[in-house]
DNA sequence: CGTCGTATTGAATGGGTTCAAGTAGCGTGG
DNA sequence: CCACGCTACTTGAACCCATTCAATACGACG
């Protein structure tokens, strides 16, 4: 698989959990934006902001959250290239959470005017993008239901499949094979554990050989083991057949 | 405040969310649909169904959940009336989560055509519905947060607070009183919780003066203390001022 | 008046946290 | 080229919030 330029990502992403037509394709292809490149672990958009723009990742890992009291953190999502992590800000003024980069990453920032006047012409594209935030919710009840009901060692299990998954979806891994940028500090922010208890059960992964994790790459040793362990099924994802 | 006849509850949902003009009230109340009445406890919509009809609710409470290996039950949310809770069914053909009924429901079916049909003659109905799904996935953020980042005495507190506001935008509730079906139980699975444990924090709430909670009546006896306790800011609401 | 769902209580247990210290890896600059 | 500093990772031990198990009480309803 090629590797697509610029607003090509997004496309390659929406044709994944949806059908696009040619024209559709060219058309979004066609929106305005302008590219800005990142640090990692910067902010792009803050609690409470009003952005006129959305933001599309290009390169890189981002990740949404939420701060409490404390310094307590609760991770509500990771996003790679072709993903629009604040789409909801089309519709939903203020932000009720942060956006931030976890990688140094390439975006393109598009005016929501520029996606208004695209769904305006192309109501296809509005059902595909709204299908999108729809999707973006479905992992939300997953990352819920994990947190909620499932044991560390399942949530973190379930974790690498989902990423997995999703990078495969889009052409970023093959092979059980994947980059993987994400601190153990991250992990925990992301699942509702400790630090630490996610590093002992990352060795406990490791031991029984269901993954390695060695500097910034995953790979999956033993994907049927992991999926039953994790009681992972790709549902929730929606992907395109 | 009046009580709305069948979708007059949608409409009443929608402005509290969003702006909707007359006409644009008007076509949304003159959508096609049937009305059903429900016991409590039944499931509505199965995870794997591939519904062609909406759920919007118009009397009782319903809650979304999923099930896990060895009876292990999340619960994603809850509803009352004005919502449609599996809306997304409208763009992701399968669901992949459960609809039931808490109490004994009336409902008003309403058919994808109808919606699609309505969507395409009034962009600006599309927004808004959009715009619900969109609200729908924040307050699934802020219970991912709750979940994992809160303590169960602050997860409760705040439960109460979102359910309090919810059911005050649609003029069900007043007076810091308001109808409470939810069971220990219920409230256990929707939390990440055991029903013990829930039934000891609420003794707590209660001997603090926070709450009463008798038989299915709700009254928050200190609105402050309670929305300090829960850190409730309803920003991730997004209703209309 | 029995029954079933819901709520309550006590005691033992445990999954995961917290605290504290130490190690490994890596880029930077003198 | 190595010392320094920074971040991420690792380990051990004590602790605790919440679970589990088990029994009991309540209350609505046929």
């Amino acid at each position: 698989m090629t590797t697509p330029d610029d607003l090509g990502w997004l496309t390659r992403k929406l044709r994944s959990i949806d059908r696009v037509s040619t024209e559709e394709q060219r058309a979004v292809e066609n929106l305005p934006f302008t590219k800005k490149r990142l640090e990692g672990g910067q902010d792009i958009v803050r609690e409470k902001d009003q952005p006129t723009q959305c933001c599309l990742i290009l390169d890189g890992w981002a990740c949404r959250y939420k701060l409490l009291s404390e310094g307590k953190r609760q991770i509500l999502s990771f996003h790679i290239a072709g993903d629009i992590p604040d789409l909801q800000s089309l519709h939903l003024k203020v932000m009720d959470h942060n956006l931030a980069t976890v990688t140094p990453c390439t975006v393109a920032l598009i005016p929501h005017e520029g996606v208004h006047d695209l769904v305006r012409r192309f109501p296809g594209i509005c059902g595909v993008l709204w299908r999108d935030t729809l999707v973006d919710a479905a992992i939300f009840r997953e990352w819920m239901t994990g947190i909620g009901r499932r044991s560390a060692y399942g949530r973190i299990a379930h974790l690498f499949c989902e990423i997995y998954v999703k990078m495969n979806a889009i052409g970023l891994a093959d092979d059980y094979r994947c980059e993987w940028p994400i601190t153990q500090v991250d992990i925990a922010d992301a699942l509702g554990l400790s630090n630490v208890h996610v590093n002992r059960v990352l060795q406990d992964l490791r031991s029984r050989k269901l993954i390695s994790l060695r500097g910034r790459a995953l790979v999956i040793e033993n994907w049927d083991a992991l999926r039953e362990a994790a009681e992972f099924d790709p549902l929730y994802l929606h992907l395109e057949p």
